[in-house]
Formats: structure tokens, C-alpha cells, sequence
DNA sequence: GCGGGGATTAACT
DNA sequence: GTTAATCCCCGCG
């Protein structure tokens, strides 16, 4: 049965991204990330750290080899969930981006985890996060639109005052590309990632964490 | 098939 | 600063 409609109307506080939010190219849909938040079951965050990665061109993206096995979901409709194991080790999960044809897709690096006196580090760093999330490669391909489980819903709105741009992290090797400016994160936030041991760094002007 | 290496992290010296 | 952990993708023969 439906749940009871509120007094105002209904379409002023959506409870989820639809499809048509992730219907844009990377760079902007990880800019927009920024303060949605990320909902697994019973668990959740809001993003505070993204990267995008473009299609066939950029050296960085895994759409760097056409479309593959592990990779097919980049070159799909936007708003599907894209996850792969790193190293070995950690899982990293993705938000596909763009039409059907238009392959790309925006890593989550850092949510800010509910509750007071949370532990920040819980999910500073991509393979952090989606651990703190159970998210796995099992999650790979679901629709993030229609599935009833792994979602996102609206959450404060990040005024661009707020907002830092920088290179991409641990992408040395995409020659060009690894100094384009494709992460995005709220400036100042503590559950954004940095080097373990460079928290004394400057930040040049705000300009974020050294790495 | 084989071999190199990776969108990372934690634990070393 | 350096390195192990640990799996599997991808290019090449």
C-alpha cells in the first residue's frame, strides 16, 4: 500500500536521484555529487569526494580500452552502479554517467558518515567507504535509479564557494591527463582523503590537501 | 597462457 | 619513504 502522501507536495523532497540526475558528463555529474548522499540498506553517507573519469580519451579511465568485460557498465545509460576490485584488495565503487554511447563514470572517494563522534576515517578513501558501506562487486550493474536497496537521495546543497578542484589521485601514469582537474571535494571536510602522514602539509590557499 | 601492473591501504624502517 | 597484500584485467604471442 502507498504511504501516506505529505501535506505539501510531494515533489518538492524527492527521496531518491532519479535517472535523469546522472544523464551528464562526468566532470559535472562528480561536481553535483558533492552532498548527495550514498544509501545501502540501513547504511548511508554523503559524499564528500569525487573523481570523474571520461571516456576512451582520457588515459586514466578504464574506458581507455573500448569496452571490456570488466568496464561495459561505463559505456552504458548513466545512473548504474560500476564497482571493480583494485589491487587485489579493495573494492571501488562508481556511479556510471552520461547517455548510452557515452562512456564515463564519477568514483566516490569520501563520505561523511552519520552520527556524532563518528570516526572520520571510516570511510576516507575509496576502498574505505565501500567497506563501510558493504558495497561490493556484487553491486556491480544495479540501476541506482530503481533499486531498492543502493541509492542516493538529495542532500544539502554544496555552494561552489565550498567546493575544490584539483588533479586525480594515483594516476601517474595517464601522461596529460593526470593533471586535469576531475576531483571535487568540500573544502576543509575531515572524512576527505589525503596521504596518511601529510596532514601537517600546507593546504596552498585552500586549494585542499597536498598529495 | 603469461606477465606486468593497478582509480589503495596499512604497517613498516 | 618504502613495501606487502592479493586478484584479475588486459595486451601480447
Amino acid at each position: 500500500m502507498a504511504r501516506p502522501v505529505s501535506a505539501r507536495s510531494p515533489h518538492t523532497s524527492p527521496r531518491r536521484l532519479s535517472a535523469r540526475f546522472f544523464r551528464r558528463p562526468a566532470d559535472e555529474l562528480a561536481r553535483a555529487l558533492l552532498g548527495k548522499t550514498l544509501v545501502h540498506a540501513d547504511r548511508r553517507g554523503v559524499i564528500v569526494e569525487t573523481e570523474a573519469y571520461l571516456g576512451p580519451e582520457d588515459l586514466a579511465s578504464h574506458a581507455r580500452f573500448g569496452a571490456t568485460e570488466r568496464n561495459r557498465v561505463m559505456f552504458g545509460p548513466g545512473g548504474i552502479a560500476y564497482v571493480y576490485l583494485c589491487y587485489g584488495v579493495h573494492e571501488m565503487f562508481n556511479v556510471v554517467s552520461g547517455s548510452a554511447g557515452q562512456a564515463g563514470a564519477v568514483l566516490i572517494r569520501a563520505l561523511a558518515l552519520p552520527g556524532p563522534g563518528r570516526d572520520p576515517s571510516l570511510a576516507r578513501g575509496p576502498g574505505k567507504l565501500t567497506r563501510a558501506l558493504g558495497l561490493s562487486r556484487a553491486h556491480n550493474g544495479l540501476d541506482l535509479a530503481r533499486d531498492e536497496r543502493l541509492y542516493l537521495a538529495p542532500g544539502r546543497a554544496v555552494p561552489a564557494a565550498e567546493v575544490a578542484v584539483g588533479p586525480r589521485v594515483g594516476i601517474d601514469y595517464a601522461g596529460d591527463w593526470a593533471a586535469a582537474p576531475l576531483r571535487f571535494w568540500v573544502a576543509d571536510h575531515p572524512a576527505v582523503s589525503r596521504p596518511p602522514r601529510s596532514r601537517r602539509g600546507r593546504r596552498g590557499s585552500g586549494a585542499g590537501p597536498a598529495r
